[in-house]
DNA sequence: TTGTCGGCCGATCGCCGACAA
DNA sequence: TTGTCGGCGATCGGCCGACAA
């Protein structure tokens, strides 16, 4: 998966260790986030963190829901072990992917879709900074102003959008091509939607899908999950 | 899986040994069944037929595409142990699955999809003999003939089919319902249906998928294919 | 600026009898 | 007896501006 997009996908929140960085591994939480039963690391006699050193990062996206995730090798350090810094370690180079990440962040926009966004039979309204700065630039001269928009998701599928700007006052909408892409995606109210322009200025499109977990807590972003990505 | 379906779904030509029954285990065929890359038994020094006892049997069907199939327990017989024939074997009993298949076989029925069967938007066409010999009986007196049938799938779900008698000349017909069916069911022409009635007059339907190989033998069934299944 | 609504038009679904194999 | 076809009415998808938050 492309790490720009990866990244944009992900969210300003997360932050990937550069491949030879020192880290701490904490086998706990590992076992907690597996999905099977949670084995008992206390009987188990398990440090509670372990030093580590990063060998190696994948960025990755599931083939069915599109969330990304990245796959994280790691090598207990040897005592005594010279301890690399993150900083030093980015710095150090660390790899293609890394260098990818540590390129100027192309411009990307995250918008929580609503329930005319998500609505069988509707369109996407796209907010007026999404369709100014991600999207090609539309001729305005012609009426209605209108093109077609072609995106790429996570795993380099094309998918192409009618978006048209109309209506009274006026507006920027994806049209036909927007509720295929919900219906294949399962896009719910409430998933987001992440546009990228690349440096090449392509689209890329990726989402995020809303935490729809037991409590309360951990849940949705608050409003300024629609603020752009960066 | 009720054994009557299964019986049903896996054709007249199928026969599976009672639990106690001495039977062969060819390593080969069971290689070349397996999906996965073929291994070289030859190297592999294993006798080309093993004498097996059978230690249990069970009717299952794949969750995804209904196809049925039967998982039996073998273990190698020891040398002199005392070898018990199928029919002895199916006449000590041999479990409880097994005595249901002894029973004398339910009324059933299998035709072949055609293409207006399969045909998005259409409905299916019900030979007479299916409509009157496994269907509840239709009420000819209100006009036109018209009832809902009821029917389980080898996974316990229940169906809900619009069977009416019209047309000229009259012929039983599946309409609401039935495409639902064919969309969840992914079926093709080309596919069977297999409808059951069971002693106690509950509708079962079954699905017989059309072998879609590579070289065109092993492939359809003959036209005796929608001749009743017994 | 943009979320939601009702209107409306066209496409598709799906039920029908006609007809012929 | 039953497979296929064209017709046609109902439903649904989806594009639109109006309006208000």
């Amino acid at each position: 998966v492309d790490a720009q997009l990866w990244m944009a996908c992900a969210g300003s929140m997360c932050s990937v260790p550069p491949v030879g960085a020192a880290v701490y591994y904490f086998p706990q939480g590992h076992a907690e986030q597996a999905s099977t039963a949670v084995v008992d690391l206390s009987a188990a006699r398990v440090a509670a963190l372990v030093p580590c050193r990063v060998t190696a990062v994948r960025f990755m996206a599931d083939a069915e829901s599109d969330e990304v995730f990245a796959k994280i090798c790691l090598v207990p350090l040897c005592p005594g072990e010279a301890v690399v810094d993150v900083d030093e370690a980015a710095a150090a180079g660390g790899g293609e992917a890394q260098q990818q990440v540590d390129r100027p962040k192309p411009a990307s926009f995250a918008k929580t879709l609503t329930q005319s966004d998500a609505n069988n039979g509707g369109g996407f309204s796209v907010p007026r900074f999404c369709a100014e700065t991600i999207f090609p630039e539309l001729d305005y001269s012609i009426e209605p102003p209108l093109q077609y928009v072609y995106a790429k998701d996570v795993h380099g599928v094309e998918w192409k959008f009618r978006h048209i700007y109309r209506g009274t006052p006026r507006r920027h909408l994806l049209t036909t091509g927007w509720s295929g892409f919900v219906n294949q995606k399962k896009l719910l109210a409430g998933d987001s939607i992440v546009f990228m322009r690349s440096e090449g200025g392509d689209v890329h499109v990726g989402i995020r899908r809303a935490k729809r977990g037991f409590c309360g807590i951990g849940g949705d972003d608050d409003g300024l999950s629609s603020l752009p990505a960066w």
